[in-house]
DNA sequence: CCTAAGATTTCCT
DNA sequence: GGAAATCTTAGGA
């Protein structure tokens, strides 16, 4: 471990366009929505989807995630030579096969910055590095995935300066709805089978991860490269006015409480937490 | 080994 | 607005 050089600033505050507040996180989830019930409902990882074999409601407009492919496709993919036989051979070659293209989309719209080491609210506060936290550590753009509360996730990208990071606390919901608000039902505990509106799907730290199945196999990979998982720029148009308030639930953190680190688009109806407090105090 | 707390969410009053 | 759910992790004995 070492004294970082310069100030240990997250993406978000050494880029103060708010262009770095509109990069949206792409996953392309490969569920393991495989029409086979074959799965006892065991308390595995990964829970399984209890839909015999429905996807979402017909009434919702196609996945358009075919017109998204990403540059960085999962290597295993079934090729043109596999789609070239005929017929019924073709037909039988696809018991099995995964069928779903969907992607799930979001734009993100509230983050918080921890610092390293002088950040009393992180988790590497003092230098500490462990094997849960090691993501905050590695290279910029690593993922920092951890579990509180002994049942949820939350979902962090290791920022420049040694053991800083950025927490995603929301996004706003763009593609894929109908798959989150299913694993969202799915994962989440009860939700009285009531139906979770848009802005209910992602507006939390650990909703997102449950709206996107990260878990913690996603730990520690890498954003610049992973398969599955990734960010791309934000489209452009008017830049939105970004709030800077107090972090959410780090309880005493001494002088780092009240820091204003934590950053949300202003009016979003899909931030986490509004603070109309600082939002009056903003420049 | 044991204990306490946790970068939360959901349900109840 | 308050409390439960639920278990890993960190830190001390």
């Amino acid at each position: 471990m070492r004294k970082p050089a310069g100030p240990p600033l997250s993406w978000a505050l050494t880029d103060p366009s708010p262009a770095a507040f509109l990069l949206q996180l792409l996953r392309r989830a490969r569920q393991k929505q495989r029409l086979a019930e074959a799965e006892p409902p065991d308390t595995a990882r990964m829970p399984p989807s209890k839909k015999p074999c429905s996807g979402p409601p017909a009434t919702l407009s196609p996945q358009r995630s075919i017109y998204f492919l990403s540059p960085r496709e999962p290597p295993a993919r079934l090729g043109p030579e596999f789609f070239n036989q005929p017929a019924v051979a073709l037909a039988q070659a696809f018991l099995g096969q995964l069928a779903d293209h969907t992607e799930l989309r979001g734009r993100i719209v509230e983050t918080e910055a921890y610092l390293g080491p002088d950040d009393e609210a992180a988790h590497s506060r003092g230098g500490r590095q462990t094997a849960r936290n090691r993501g905050m550590f590695m290279k910029p753009g690593t993922l920092y995935v951890y579990i509180i509360y002994g049942m949820y996730f939350c979902m962090n990208v290791s920022s420049q300066g040694d053991g800083a990071c950025v927490l995603l606390r929301a996004l706003e919901p763009l593609e894929g709805l109908e798959s989150m608000r299913q694993l969202r039902s799915s994962l989440g505990k009860g939700t009285s089978g009531r139906t979770l509106k848009d802005r209910q799907l992602c507006s939390g730290p650990s909703k997102l991860c449950q709206a996107l199945a990260i878990d913690k196999s996603f730990d520690q990979r890498d954003l610049a490269t992973d398969g599955a998982v990734w960010m791309e720029p934000g489209p452009p148009g008017p830049e939105p006015t970004v709030v800077a308030a107090a972090r959410v639930g780090i309880g005493q953190a001494g002088e780092w409480t009240h820091k204003a680190l934590r950053f949300y688009v202003q009016g979003s109806p899909f931030v986490s937490v509004v603070d109309r407090a600082a939002e009056r105090v903003q420049p």
